[in-house]
DNA sequence: GATGAATGAGCATTCATTCAT
DNA sequence: CATGAATGAATGCTCATTCAT
């Protein structure tokens, strides 16, 4: 009754923050039980390991993310609709769960040889599967002019992922009026000309 | 005469060899000295610690990163052309040096607290300087509508990203259609009206 | 009637297989409460540690090799017959029982200092005590000549030790002529009759 | 010049020592490397791994015993003095080494289901091919008669063996006299002339 | 200049034992 | 009576860095 919140979903969220804040190798089991206030044993008994605790958290991210993209961003919007709600949508999660991104991310490549086994560490990702659904469906009825369903995704990803760096990196977050005219340039390039 | 390269030379390429394999804390003082024929003592006379190496290894990418665009991508070639060299020269760039960009993302999220303290580990980032200035000259000429400099640059930069990891992730690489496509996509969103 | 079994019994049962196929310091109570089907708090309700379940083994085979000794080797025999039967039943009651045999003797070491504490991890050794007294009876009695007890209990119990050594080491067990052998060995010594 | 003992032989001999008074499990790197007065590092240089630690003391150990049983008990020896000779040798030398004994022994417990796969453990064990191979020569030479040559080895290394426990557990060491007797039961037998 | 033996702080992981339910 | 979640001390092993030669 008086606590509601599992051991292991503390360990979950003292993970989260550790490992993003420390970078995966970084993060230590200590640090990381010690935010959870929860002894040693216990993060063993609900984690095989260090790197089970971050599948955890990713395919809690997946869920999360599959979800939002379809409540926010139903296929039967158009695509001018779309792509806006997409990119601040994408962006939304993606700062607000940023860290367990770039914790993935970071930790493919000490995995090792990431190029040729990456496959291991990352299975498929939703948003690009979703996103790419709905531009091949778009292309096909025709509210999109033909062009690669790839490059499409491209440029759309792409910004999205540029915007995160940039904010990440450059600390000016892009504003509404700048995130407007990276839907005009990529949607003026596919509108088809009625 | 025999032995033309330099001891610094060998310990800079195992180090960048060993940290793409291996990422960067998976990475041993032990084998890079190993890899480059070389003794421990001599590693520490040539760098003050691993991260030096990386440092080293990271100016190094940086100085031809500038070369290459400045030989490439001349601010004097028109938009399409432009667009259309910077994707091919940056994606070749990147394959070719990807090791070290990989390194150092990877290690900048492993230092700590990134989003805090990110400068200390990056510098200006050439390339997105580069495209910066040309845009801006180019809205400025009238070749270019007026829309935000960043939104384009995201655009670009992000497709480029992307398409690195799409390479990396799906082991599909773009092709050149899909790369046309791209640029076209972005570019009829930019072309003024004539 | 359902359950015949005590708790008790299933963790001596599992116990033993676990002692045995894992080694004393290997075994872990969470795999002994797992095979005997109970709770951990089980385990400490009926022993107050790993060492007094092992202590509670022992006792089980110590009462047994003294009934067994009783049984088939009974003081009325004759030395030749008694040195066969004694072999033979020493053989198959640490072979039935060889995994307690096994766990004691390595516990032992495990302890600490044996030479100087081993007292207290070994209590009297019934077998020995046993064939003791035999031997003196009949040395007394004068069917057996004026040897030292402990050299002739020496050759017999240490041909008996030996041979499980070897069918354990060797995976060649002693055949039958083979056992004969060493009794005759014993009985009449191996010195051809000039 | 001043310090002759390598740093490797120190930790074989703080290994030897803290391994028999601890058990192997029980010993720990740390207090091999406090009583070998080295940091734990050395202990990795010269040695992979606990086990490997062990491994090295026993190949030394069966060098030795190699050594002294061609040095003291020459084939060429009659088999009464050969017997005496060998029981008092193996006596001296595993009171000597009986440490290493102890440990392999108890080792090969932890290690598990040791009746399937001993032979990882243990190679072939020299005293014991060596005085297989003396009384096979002996038999066929006429001067033993014909018995199972395992029988007699049982006899004998059992009898060494025996004592040896004998001293350990109940601390009453086999006297000259004793040992005599056990050389006479196997040569001569018990059976009183009738 | 070059070396590599020596170091020891640091970390992931295990497991006997307790105790509240 | 029985349970099993929680614990944390203990341990094997790694590796960046130093320094005497």
């Amino acid at each position: 009754m008086e606590e509601k919140v599992s051991k292991r979903d503390m360990l979950l969220e003292a993970g989260l923050a550790i490992f993003y804040e420390k970078g995966f190798e970084k993060a230590t089991i200590d640090e990381i039980v010690l935010r959870a206030e929860c002894g040693k044993g216990t993060f063993y008994k609900y984690f095989t390991s260090k790197d089970d605790l971050v599948d955890a958290l990713d395919d809690k991210f997946k869920a999360k993310m599959k979800d939002k993209l379809k409540k926010n961003c139903p296929y039967k919007l158009s695509p001018e609709v779309f792509f806006t709600k997409l990119i601040k949508t994408l962006r939304k999660i993606f700062k607000e769960n940023h860290k367990i991104g770039i914790i993935k991310f970071s930790r493919a490549h000490q995995a090792n040889k990431l190029l040729e086994q990456s496959d291991q560490n990352w299975g498929p990702i939703p948003e690009i599967e979703y996103i790419t659904n709905y531009v091949i469906e778009k292309i096909n009825s025709g509210e999109i002019s033909k062009v690669e369903p790839r490059s499409l995704v491209a440029c759309l990803m792409g910004s999205v992922h540029h915007m995160l760096f940039s904010d990440f990196k450059e600390k000016k977050p892009f504003t509404d009026k700048e995130i407007k005219d990276v839907v005009k340039v990529i949607l003026s390039g596919v509108k088809p000309i009625c």
